[in-house]
DNA sequence: GAAAGAATCGACCGCCTGGTCGGTTGGTTG
DNA sequence: CAACCAACCGACCAGGCGGTCGATTCTTTC
């Protein structure tokens, strides 16, 4: 408190910082080769120190690989409390939270492809603690679809099965989006959103 | 013709039934630890030879990556066409679809995460190959979504997005499909099926 | 039974990996 | 200035990897 310097413009927190430079630099190069094809000597270099610098802040590469998952679904959980206290529609909830995955697709390539292909590498530990948050994120979005029916304003008996089939729509568009493509995360939510809610075949019959 | 005897009960083919049976063994272990993380001694472990003698089937380790992609995406093209030959309606050519690929969840786990998880681990002519036939399936139910709203039994405006959405559905499952679970793929097939044509806002207001 | 080729493998190689060690620098405290 | 500790790194290591070599066995063919 008496000592350090309250984040002057250039360095918030010191040690902080250069952490999450690293993960940074991690994370783009997960995004662009994959883990396994990552070394710690490249994530060196792309951080601007020597791979020994490295443990100095990680006590190993999965470490690194832990730090990018929690990122991922903090952002997420967070997101979606915060969505929830302002205490909005259903449908804007919904759709919201497509919104939120399909936007970390922009914002966090490298998050998603590790979040999604490489939890089965995380050591035992800290892999229950990565499921147990996202669990705890889908046990959201079936809430939410739960809600829905218990108003009348959906209808659906698997409000699970419906649930995966909706983060799997947002999920795997991190296998095609593309941030040069026509359309931007919340319109392709807003699409998605109406595909899932109104449906393709034409009202009315 | 004169000399093989043609598939006794046993040996359908001699070296294409060794060569079936490394595809199959390697599938397997990469479904379980991934592709980069299987090395060709357990490969050859698991199909029962010494690693050199899998040089005799396969030139390189990524031969049998190709293999695994080439298997995957043929049955599915297969399918396809032979259902649209049979020339069902449109519903059960959408659903007929999404039930080809969550079948394969159960009966091709290591090929399905394979396709999904390591084509950009192809060397780059054999990626293309992959590629091409990959378009080309997604171009079939572009095509299907198209006929629909040709005939005004679909309303869409993106049929790419739309069919894209769909894939997502049914592909994400292998992250949380499990043979024992209680739905068996048809049935979620049917359930995702229903989502997609009727959504599940309420009919007539 | 000789020749040929398919199928097999023990031993080996160069390379790269995650991770360690011992030591240096440099700013902050008393 | 002395002590301390965070930050840093050149050099090194054991281990596992994909892949090769040379030689051996088995099977088929004439």
């Amino acid at each position: 408190m008496t000592t350090t310097p309250e984040s002057p413009p250039s360095t918030p927190s010191g040690a902080d910082q250069r952490r999450n430079e690293i993960v940074a630099s991690a994370a783009r190069l997960f995004d662009e080769f994959g883990y396994g094809n990552t070394s710690m000597q490249q994530i060196a270099i792309a951080a601007q120190m020597a791979k020994p610098t490295l443990y100095h802040y990680f006590s190993a590469k999965d470490a690194i690989l832990f730090q990018v998952h929690e990122e991922f679904i903090d952002i997420l959980i967070r997101q979606f409390r915060g969505r929830a206290l302002r205490s909005t529609g259903l449908r804007d909830r919904l759709v919201g939270a497509m919104t939120d995955i399909l936007t970390l697709m922009d914002t966090h390539r490298g998050h998603v492809r590790v979040f999604f292909e490489h939890h089965r590498e995380l050591p035992a530990e800290q892999q229950r603690l990565i499921r147990a948050k996202r669990d705890e994120y889908e046990a959201m979005l079936v809430g939410v679809l739960e809600d829905g029916r218990a108003r009348g304003e959906l209808i659906l008996d698997q409000p699970r099965l419906t649930a995966l089939g909706i983060f799997g729509m947002c999920n795997w568009a991190y296998q095609w989006y593309s941030r040069d493509g026509a359309l931007a995360p919340a319109e392709i939510a807003e699409r998605f959103g109406s595909v899932v809610l109104d449906g393709l075949s034409p009202r009315g019959d």
